[in-house]
DNA sequence: AAGTGGTCTAGACCACCGA
DNA sequence: CGGTGGTCTAGACCACTTT
């Protein structure tokens, strides 16, 4: 099923494939149409998939023109977790280390961060991600236990978020983002190689299920010389 | 003309006067199509505009939840220059200052940046921007000169993208934005008021026309402790 | 059983570009 | 003038939720 959502695929990775080569055009919608089976609203639904997310550039009268799809590395966005970007095209030597695993009430703070009661039970996890043998990133889980039952440490160092979506078959579905530079505390430049840096990079990240939920507070905090985020962002209007 | 985009901006209006309040459900698609008398594709179209920019979520055989539209302050996200922040909710006592302004023939860095040639002309701009009396944004932008004439120190210290759109009545259609933290230079240090930081929060931001051409290459640098970026991001699949 | 959003189809008109 | 993408319409079937 999803037909769109198939030509979306395929067409994207036929772009990736240099198939279809940055600076040509696509074929038209009417080719399209033909080449998938299917009606021109399909079509378009693919095209508008492959426009948003940065593949095409769609000009009026002309038609789909293949972009130079640069390099994406280490984006923050698109809610990637950290065990994803493991598994992308840049692969790093890396570890996760449950520093710290609590199940309680929450404190004031997390209380109104997860819009719980003291009542509520909630898991906190520090988790510390190694890459290439040096401590760069902090992760910090605050996890709603009555949305997402039965975490443990072990679940926490391998991926909470696929224990989520393929265990409890949770879907995951959108995420506020948040990056500010903060100080180091002193417990921060214990657990991190910080080399020297007195700053980190801090992603404060709301994260909602399906049904808008909001299940998961995340605060990840990053060296600064080993962060980077990538965007594509249209222009409204 | 457009339908579905009044449609759009008639609902997120509304949601943001609190007329559609978080939590309740909008309209069901079949109502909305009798209240603004249109075809049930327009406003979906409509719809999908409101869940891609984080104003509702779309909730099978449920309805169209209202998110909360929290605080959406600083984004560095869609495009958004230094001129419209400004104008928008959060007013800063803010002020532009060119630094320097040149037009020549670009270096190799600027013409492998910009996609040209030793030949080419390219206008090298560096701009402070002061907020509430403090240097706190170093912007450096790289224009092609070719594809962006007639600029001057006058319009830098103004907009330099409301002289491309409504001066030269270039279409910005899209950006690729990179943020990293870099080490402040020397230069940077005098030009800026510091206030002992050695770090920057550095985007770079290639900006594109319409027909997909590269006219701007831009290096905003940005006092840690003023910089914020906020992003809305929906998980793929 | 009624109502919802998700998907797909077929056809239509428009504005504009290039031959 | 034919081809392009942008928009809009009308109708259809599906899977599921709610009543």
């Amino acid at each position: 099923m999803a037909k769109y959502h198939d030509i979306y695929e395929d067409l994207k990775g036929k772009i990736e494939e240099k198939e279809y080569g940055a600076g040509t055009y696509l074929p038209s919608e009417n080719e399209l149409m033909k080449l998938y089976d299917s009606s021109r609203d399909t079509v378009r639904k693919a095209l508008n998939l492959l426009a948003s997310s940065g593949y095409i550039q769609k000009e009026k009268r002309k038609g789909s023109l293949v972009l130079d799809v640069g390099l994406i590395s280490f984006p923050v966005s698109g809610l990637t977790s950290f065990k994803e970007l493991e598994r992308s095209a840049y692969r790093y030597h890396s570890k996760t280390i449950v520093s710290s695993f609590e199940y309680g009430h929450p404190n004031a703070r997390i209380q109104k961060k997860l819009n719980v009661g003291p009542e509520s039970f909630v898991y906190e996890i520090k988790r510390i991600r190694k890459i290439d043998g040096e401590k760069i990133i902090l992760d910090e889980d605050y996890i709603n236990a009555k949305i997402i039952p039965g975490l443990d440490a072990q679940i926490a160092s391998d991926s909470i978020y696929e224990y989520i979506e393929n265990t409890l078959g949770l879907p995951i579905a959108f995420a506020r983002k948040e990056i500010t530079v903060v100080k180091a505390s002193e417990e921060e430049k214990k657990l991190l190689d910080l080399e020297g840096y007195d700053l980190l990079v801090c992603v404060k990240s709301y994260n909602f299920l399906e049904d808008a939920t909001l299940f998961c507070y995340t605060v990840s905090k990053h060296r600064p010389d080993k962060f980077r985020f990538v965007e594509f962002s249209r222009r409204e209007k």
